[in-house]
DNA sequence: CGCAAGGTTGAACCGCGTCAAGAAGTGTGG
DNA sequence: CCACACTTCTTGACGCGGTTCAACCTTGCG
């Protein structure tokens, strides 16, 4: 058994935790391990591909620009996500950019030696795949959602999901403090917006606000928010 | 060489095309020729998954309902697309709904078979990553498109894609006769609005209209209504 | 203490979805 | 071949949801 694996922590890593034990150690030669401070970018719409990230700990957040100031968020990767996986494929370019909000810990594997796992494990390849129909899953959900769905079932969307990704802390918040804009660009809305939103679900006793933390009161409506589909 | 595949087109099957020469015969006793007229489902939202299809011709609209009279269409699938390959993943139920909108003839193949296929045929299982991995590309960015594009860009873009995707008949119009109402649902808008778009891009000279059809003038002026990426 | 960055609120504007109603096609049966 | 019903097209008017702008009010920080 080969040791430190370079401090990587094989159950979050899809990699490690894909292919077979006499593989780890090349992998280890591929690795690297990455740190980001919050706002800190990982990679960035429109680079060329240089490899793919696993991480390990903290968060980031998956968006694409629109002009100069606007920006649309498509998801948040936190522990054991994958990031610039798009960047397989032909362009060859990062479709989206990735952004740490909370400290971040990823690990770095070069595009060619996952590719050449890919190709080599055949497991690896199929869970990959899998994932890959989930995500398109969920993305063209989202792709109807923001056609037909009014600003108020987005934002409880949003609460939702991201209460689901990331649970609750000790005072049943959502464990992960967003910036209003942050909250807004998830939601696909403008600040003032999600603004007033959040005000009417509090007076409304659906959710509870505390400076930043959000937390959820009353699932049952905030589901009942997000129905049409 | 075994002959006549059951009529499969070797060419637009992405399976056959994928595998090696000895499958073949094989793949043959699992698949399954079937034809659709103008406005059959081929499989609805919600349905448990049965298996996957190649379209080998006519065109489908790939779409997702919500409530009761509103969709929106995700994309065409034409010559050589895949349907139901989203049926992959843990949840097998399709997440989306496939309806013919020209005479359809696709290959049906089992989808017990098709994982089978993917699993012990690991060039197979790359190119839908692959594949998968540019669908995704393509879903974000119409996210994007969907949150922060006005109608005349959204429309614009519909436009566009479809020409690119369907070529042009000889009078030089989008070689896809498509009605009113889902080129909305494509646009992710209404009929009335869709209507007035395609009235202004006309007195603009930048399309033209003759009953059903519309051809592309000036592609230039269309690309622009897109922009802001 | 003062300035900057973000939070809060009001008001105006406007895109576009909705409704309604008439015109123009399309089909069907007598 | 016409009468009738029925769908699709076309256009106008209206109003709501949500973005935008702008002002004021906090809070944190050097």
């Amino acid at each position: 058994m080969n040791k430190p694996q370079k401090g990587c922590n094989l159950e979050k890593c899809f990699l490690c935790n894909n292919t077979v034990p006499e593989w780890r150690e090349t992998i280890n030669l591929h690795k690297q391990n990455l740190k980001f401070k919050k706002g800190e970018v990982i990679f960035s719409e429109g680079q060329p591909v240089t490899g793919i990230y696993f991480v390990y700990s903290g968060t980031a957040k998956v968006h694409k620009k629109w002009g100069d100031d606007k920006e649309l968020i498509i998801r948040f990767a936190a522990d054991g996500s994958i990031l610039g996986h798009r960047g397989l494929g032909s362009k060859m370019v990062y479709g989206v950019s990735a952004t740490a909000v909370e400290p971040l810990v990823v690990c770095f594997v070069d595009i060619k030696f996952f590719e050449a796992s890919l190709k080599t494990n055949s497991d690896l390849c199929y869970k990959l795949m899998v994932l890959f129909a989930e995500e398109l899953d969920v993305s063209e959900r989202k792709m109807r959602d923001l056609a037909h769905m009014p600003v108020k079932g987005r934002v409880a969307q949003a609460l939702l999901s991201l209460e689901e990704q990331f649970g609750q802390d000790t005072g049943g918040y959502i464990n992960l403090t967003l910036s209003r804009h942050d909250l807004a660009a998830f939601a696909a809305s403008t600040y003032e917006t999600v603004f007033r939103v959040i005000m009417d679900l509090t007076k409304e006793n659906i959710v509870v606000v505390t400076g930043k933390q959000i937390g959820i009161n009353d699932r049952q409506k905030l589901a009942a928010l997000t129905m049409g589909a």
